[in-house]
DNA sequence: AAAGAAATTGCCAATCTTTGCCAAGTCTGA
DNA sequence: TCAGACTTGGCAAAGATTGGCAATTTCTTT
């Protein structure tokens, strides 16, 4: 077995689980102890994964929480709502997902909307434009603490009641190799849902979620979409992108 | 069992509940007590979480719910809170709904139990119970802005899902003449349905509410309730009362 | 309500196991 | 043959388990 084999098998297993030991990679490749160890201690070099005693652990396990999350990129964040602030006209009916890339834009629509109609599983996001808006509907589930959002069954089933105009939906990481990734199924399925109800959906991804891979794929993109990025992609993830019906706006 | 994974667990566990013990972490990743509790140590000191006897607890102390100081009649609210905290068992399921007096009720909640399953139309009562019980469930609706909850048909049908054990309701005023009235007829119908969902219904009423008459009658009370005020009724009131299935409790 | 018994838990020390790291040896393909 | 890659073996360090004991909590009984 090639250097370059067990090299990738290493890094999908670490993909697929938060973190494999050593012990079990030397069964599963056939080598040594030693051979596995040196291995990891590259790939971490190249930043793919994390070395720990023992083994090796994915790079980002959990998504970072909430309140470090706003901070992150938030120019980039605050470029990315302001377009979608001016191409949302008022009046329109709008699906917005939780999220602080999905945050920035909902700020940026109270200040220059009034007449919108709005769904959202997002709590902050749902009291951010309840003054500016005709009509907000949060969308009803369990709660869930670190996001300050509903999630579930409850909430895909409210949904479901529901088509708009516009869906903003944030991504949880996208890379050439696994294209757009989420942290939690539940909200893959939210998400898919919202796309899958809006005319107009738009995703939005700031930079910071290049090369970042979640733990659970997105399912293939059930219509045209708009991804919305504040640079330009890798190239690797642009190519990637080329086959997905998906329009990139670079703002 | 690597070392981060076990330490990935416990915190995702210690954020999916208020607190786990030492016992059921050691199952759940099959290693001995001391080593869960070194772990514990470890993770505490990197405040991840907060080291407790027997296991360890969120470190999450819920953000400061902005106590609104111009509350009237506060400490009566938060003597009936201490009440229903004392008779509520934890691991109780909970309806509640939205409004100043029922927020001092889930206050004093949060403090005192751990496993509550709680059902509420209150945005800031679901964000002050989330890191206190087991599940919270937002019931989904049209954003009310003023009351910082959901209201509307969406919101009975969501609720209508659903039974618990206790209900905690506000109620708009009371009087000798109209008994129970409200200032809405979606709050009214809303907190009627609340009542007929629980084995359990307590209306909670401070002074403040004496002798004020809303613009909406609720309509008979379905069943036995339970009415905590924290100070004695006029007179005329408890009379009108007296021919109601309703139980009085004085704190 | 208080006292005693039983169970749980924290903490420590000794012991066993695993892992990291290094050096030397072995294998393989050009 | 030789250079690079892999394995093997050994040792020290880190980690994990076990058992013991005291402190604390919980349950019982009076």
């Amino acid at each position: 077995m090639l250097p370059s084999e067990r090299h990738a098998i290493i890094l999908e297993e670490v993909s697929r689980q938060p973190a494999v030991s050593i012990r079990a990679l030397t069964e599963r490749l056939g080598v040594s102890r030693e051979t596995v160890r040196k291995d990891i201690e590259q790939l971490a070099q190249e930043n793919k994964l994390n070395q720990v005693r023992g083994g090796a652990t994915s790079v980002r396990t959990h998504e970072p929480p909430m309140v470090d999350r706003t901070q992150t990129n938030r120019e980039g964040k605050e470029r990315i709502g302001s377009y979608v602030a001016s191409i949302v006209p008022d009046g329109a009916s709008v699906i917005i997902d939780s999220g602080s890339t999905t945050l920035a834009a909902a700020q940026a629509l109270a200040t220059n909307h009034q007449y919108l109609t709005i769904y959202t599983n997002d709590l902050t996001i749902a009291s951010v434009l309840s003054p500016a808006a005709s009509e907000v509907t949060l969308l009803g589930g369990r709660l869930d603490f670190s996001e300050n959002a509903t999630m579930g069954p409850d909430t895909l089933d409210h949904l479901s009641q529901y088509n708009a105009e516009y869906a903003l939906i944030g991504v949880g990481g996208i890379s050439a190799r696994t294209l757009f990734t989420d942290f939690s199924l539940e909200g893959a399925s939210l998400r898919h849902m919202m796309i899958e109800r809006s005319q107009r959906p738009l995703l939005l991804a700031d930079s910071s979620k290049f090369d970042v891979i979640g733990k659970v794929a997105m399912k293939p993109l059930p219509l045209d979409v708009s991804l919305v990025v504040d640079s330009e992609l890798p190239k690797d993830i642009f190519e990637a992108l080329s086959s997905e019906p998906v329009e990139i706006v670079r703002v």
